[in-house]
DNA sequence: GTCGATGCAAAGGCTTTGCACAGCC
DNA sequence: GGCTGTGCAAAGCCTTTGCATCGAC
């Protein structure tokens, strides 16, 4: 454990520390569902006593993801988000209610279909393809449906 | 033309002014593929002699967001860009080169299948439906299969 | 004439950066 | 011991907001 992570680092002449093997470990312990931002991954590092700047996280963020560790969320409403990045859980897309917040997963083989046909149309080299659908969950549906009946 | 953006507004108790005017104006002469930040929108109407205020430009960019007629991209490279959301020109998506920020736009239906089985399948209901597909453009492949050979 | 919209400038959030010091290799 | 990484605070960027004035209806 920690000795993948150390030996990537050591590829790009870099180092491993306490305090990017404890982000990484973060994001493994609360596993694959899960999107944090990066003032939550500060807090919560706080909340385990282990003591990580904010500046510290943001750089460790940008490099776990570089190095294709963690990947970044593309949901512009509440700021960047990053989780985990594994294998088994690459080309998974994300339902997203507009209105709580709540975010679900699937995937679907066709969508990377879709992107692979797109890039190699063009002679495009594909790195990743990522697909978000806005959407309103049962409850927040539900919500606005009381709403509209009685305004106010 | 600007009728139907007057009665928009005017259904919301708001108001037709030339900013507003103006700005969909100009999403409306440069077609929908391109994409534009509110700094390019500001930048194109001052060249245009249509003096706006940023300011303006910003919370003109989330009303006709918000009615419609507008839709933000959700790249986070380069920050929030808007385009045109005309009918005809719904439910396509972005091919975007990670390295010199071209995109090109690309239609599927499969993709909004994929996202109308995964909303439906939750009890969700479905508002939209954003593929974005990360590459690298075939020059800017060529440039880093270069460096790779000769680095520095 | 009223009430919403604009322009300006200041404030705000999030993220990055400069620098001295700490600590991995 | 050298050189990368950290922490802190300051700066930076993009976006929003308060307020007086303007102007659409």
């Amino acid at each position: 454990m920690g000795d993948g992570l150390r030996s990537s680092l050591h590829h790009r002449g870099q180092r491993l520390t306490p305090q990017r093997q404890r982000v990484l470990d973060l994001f493994e312990r609360i596993g694959e569902g899960t999107h944090l931002s990066a003032e939550q991954v500060h807090q919560r590092l706080l909340r385990d006593q282990s003591r990580v700047s904010l500046a510290t996280v943001y750089r460790t963020l940008r490099l776990l993801s570089s190095m294709g560790l963690l990947q970044e969320l593309e949901l512009p409403e509440g700021g960047r988000r990053f989780e985990l990045a594994s294998d088994a859980h690459r080309d998974h897309h994300h339902l997203v209610c507009i209105r709580c917040g709540c975010t679900e997963e699937f995937e679907n083989p066709a969508v990377l279909e879709a992107g692979q046909a797109a890039a190699e149309g063009r002679g495009f080299r594909l790195l990743e393809c990522v697909l978000n659908v806005r959407a309103l969950c049962p409850r927040c549906a539900a919500d606005e449906a009381l709403e509209l009946e009685s305004p106010g």
